[in-house]
DNA sequence: GTGGCTGCAAAATGTTTGCACGGAT
DNA sequence: ATCCGTGCAAACATTTTGCAGCCAC
């Protein structure tokens, strides 16, 4: 199928690649709503599915609350703070997987890790 | 908080001890209610969150669909089937994660990892 | 002009919560 | 007698979908 280029589409993606902090779909919706009132959520929702089909975006599952996304589509990990939600990517070098093959014939193609901890800031708070 | 022993957080703790599929809580659910037609859903996630709070079972978010419970408690990673969406315990082994320590300040406290691919089975439906 | 894309609302999915009652301690 | 746990329904959070009109090609 023939995928059209609509400001719509085109917004979502900018607003993504602006937004350095791993926004859920909410997020990048009311930041678009800002200049463009009349762009519907499942527009947000069908273009940030979209993108990430076609590797422009990545979408990210995390263990708690709604899907992040970000701008980066190479393999990397994420680091998560339990306490104040924020997410981010994990330094180069941060996580060393290696696979040992020893999956009893189960194919791995992808690696998802999540990183669940505390941020320098919220260390502070305590 | 004194916690009760009810029959319902007993069959709980017992069908997912049964099932070794990792089942989600509606699978939970569907197979108590087989036996007890009277217990409520929300019964049934009251018990898998409180149990998974106390050790007693571990919860486990996966990048699609709901939530899945295992007996397993230690640390070991997940291997699920993009196909057929089934989740397996990896074997002991099968992954190992290195952490450099490098990670911005940030304080790992848990490492949780997914590896999706494909099962022998779907594998050779194709 | 065609058919993918949008906005809107409604539905779907997965999970939590308020409340009155019943049962364990 | 206390008060935790249950069943029920309703609320909630997140995401998807049906549909009529619109707009990029």
């Amino acid at each position: 199928m023939i995928k059209r280029n609509t400001i719509q589409r085109q917004l979502v993606l900018d607003t993504v690649r602006a937004m350095h902090c791993h926004p859920d779909a909410e997020q990048v919706y009311s930041e678009i709503v800002k200049d463009h009132p009349h762009i519907s959520k499942a527009t947000v929702y069908r273009n940030l599915n979209l993108l990430s089909e076609q590797g422009m975006i990545q979408k990210i599952n995390v263990s708690e609350g709604a899907d992040r996304f970000d701008l980066r589509t190479g393999e990397h990990y994420h680091m998560r703070c339990r306490c104040c939600g924020r997410l981010w990517d994990a330094p180069e070098g941060a996580a060393n997987v290696s696979l040992t093959g020893n999956t009893d014939g189960f194919s791995v193609e992808n690696v998802l890790i999540e990183l669940v901890g505390l941020c320098p800031d919220c260390k502070n708070k305590k």
